[in-house]
RNA sequence: GGAAGGUUGGCAGAGUGGUAAUGCACCGGACUCGAAAUCCGGCGAACCGAUUAUUUUCGGCGCGCAGGUUCAAAUCCUGUACCUUCCUCCA
């Protein structure tokens, strides 16, 4: 049992090699980077890329071509002679000769094919780990600072006395038990009970019913994907390389960071027509991440936790539409926001601090009484095409063309970070917490919990 | 978890070592006032490279995927994924 596990994994660590390797995955066109080498090195140096790794790059791809030239030129003599010899056969005469050199020839296709592949598993590794090109309008900053405030709706509220924090309310009203949660999984992990359970259901069941009146499909993913979905979208290879997931031993599976790998992988390897775009999808799905390089930061409470909820939504679209796509998505995050009356604000990510499929991101930050401050509650991006080249999501255009679509992502929202904004933006002194007016019937008209 | 069968172009479907039949669909043409039917011709996804660079042409690859044997693999060998059916088990 034990020898064949081990065996096992083995081949998936193969696996998962190779599947780079066998199909050639542009993140970004290869003929792109070649055909504009220095308009990719200034955009990626604004998102920590080297210049050298690009120059590598190119290089590599010249030394790629030139062998696969050589190859096929062997090949294309082999594919000629093995069409003699086999005429030859046919007429049953001597053919000893061709095969003779055949045989030489099938040994260089064989040494040039392992440089070949060499180079490529080089090429590859570089291209799989370069971000996106940020849009041209995207804040360029190295650090965390400088995202651009774009608007801040809702006045933060003026409390008569001192609030608390989401966890010590939760805690008081017995609807957040973050104790049994560490006993029985560890930290970052929790129950919610009674109310709390009903007030997190409320808000997702409230999510997907104002998403489904948006035009958005209800779906319900798996919550586990293979190797292959977590590259489409992203994810892999570095997510691994840092162990940001949850990778299940022994197995291709990785639980979901996010309920995006499964909606935007479920077009992949596909080709739809232009009637089916746009199509938008949302979902309700655990998120489950590792938060390894996190320790210490917000170790309390329901902001970074290893399981939490999220309602997410996803567009495909046709190139031209994606930028449209990207301010409706936002707008209608953002209208979830407004109807359950928190303020918030919209700011723009630098390029930088955007994720490494995005090629711009607004983020939704609520406010946050007791941090006195706000916090992410949604990230609504458009990746473009990166991630359809990744995952070979293509639509035949009016022209019958080929052409990758474009995809966008957006909280809609989290569910656990608004539990814990509205905890603490409707709590009143005496411990009690009203519940907002749009989730009243969700909670079979309860407008209180205490 | 065990067993058997299967996976070939948009679809259907042949092909057990000599380089992917055939049908439907599709594109072009003929016939027609036009269409259908019929006839003739063409193409058979995607991907990669060279060439041309508005159009092209040539080649590689390509029969679920990955290896192996061979001058030559859809075909033989090994591994593996998925689908179907039957046991087993289970919400």
């Amino acid at each position: 049992m034990g020898g064949t596990a081990k065996r096992h994994s083995s081949q998936l660590l193969w696996m998962s090699v190779f599947f780079i390797i066998r199909r050639k995955i542009n993140m970004l066109d290869m003929k792109m980077i070649r055909q504009n080498v220095e308009y990719v090195k200034e955009k990626l140096a604004t998102r920590n890329v080297d210049a050298s790794t690009i120059d590598e790059l190119i290089s590599l791809d010249e030394k790629r071509r030139d062998l696969i030239v050589n190859t096929e030129k062997l090949k294309a003599e082999r594919n000629e002679v093995s069409d003699k010899i086999s005429q030859l056969k046919r007429n049953k005469e001597n053919a000893d000769e061709q095969i003779t050199r055949m045989r030489e020839v099938g040994q260089q296709i064989k040494d040039f094919d392992a440089q070949l592949l060499e180079v490529k598993e080089k090429q590859n590794n570089i291209e799989t780990h370069l971000p996106n090109i940020p849009a041209d309008d995207v804040p360029v900053s190295l650090t965390e600072e400088g995202s651009i405030e774009l608007r801040k709706i809702g006045e933060p509220r003026n409390f008569e006395f001192k609030p608390k924090a989401h966890y010590e309310i939760g805690e008081d009203l017995n609807i957040l038990d973050f104790q049994r949660g560490a006993k029985v999984s560890g930290s970052r992990f929790l129950y919610y009970v009674g109310k709390g359970a009903m007030l997190e259901r409320a808000i997702y069941n409230y999510y997907l019913d104002r998403n489904d009146a948006a035009g958005y499909t209800e779906v319900i993913p798996p919550y586990m994907v293979n190797s292959e979905s977590m590259f489409g979208t992203g994810q892999f290879p570095k997510f691994k390389e840092t162990q940001a997931g949850f990778e299940i031993k022994d197995t291709d599976l990785t639980m979901i960071p996010t309920a995006e790998v499964p909606l935007v992988n479920y077009y992949r390897d596909e080709i739809l027509s232009d009637e089916q775009l746009p199509t938008k999808f949302t979902a309700l799905s655990p998120a489950f991440r590792s938060e390894a390089g996190s320790a210490g930061k917000d170790t309390r409470g329901l902001i970074r936790l290893h399981q939490f909820n999220k309602v997410e939504m996803v567009q495909f679209t046709k190139p031209e539409d994606s930028w449209n796509a990207l301010e409706e998505i936002t707008a209608h995050a953002e209208s979830l926001l407004k109807e359950l009356e928190i303020p918030y604000h919209v700011i723009e990510l630098t390029t930088s601090d955007m994720s490494f499929t995005a090629a711009k991101t607004y983020d939704l930050e609520v406010w946050m009484p007791e941090q006195n401050r706000y916090r992410e509650i949604s990230s609504c991006s458009n990746t473009l095409d990166f991630q359809a080249r990744r995952s070979h999501i293509q639509y035949r255009d009016e022209n019958d063309q080929l052409q990758y679509v474009h995809t966008l992502n957006g909280s809609g929202l989290a569910v656990g970070r608004t539990v814990a904004a509205i905890l603490e933006n409707y709590q009143n002194e005496d411990g009690s917490v009203n519940v907002p007016k749009v989730l009243q019937p969700y909670m079979n008209g309860l407008e209180k919990i205490q």
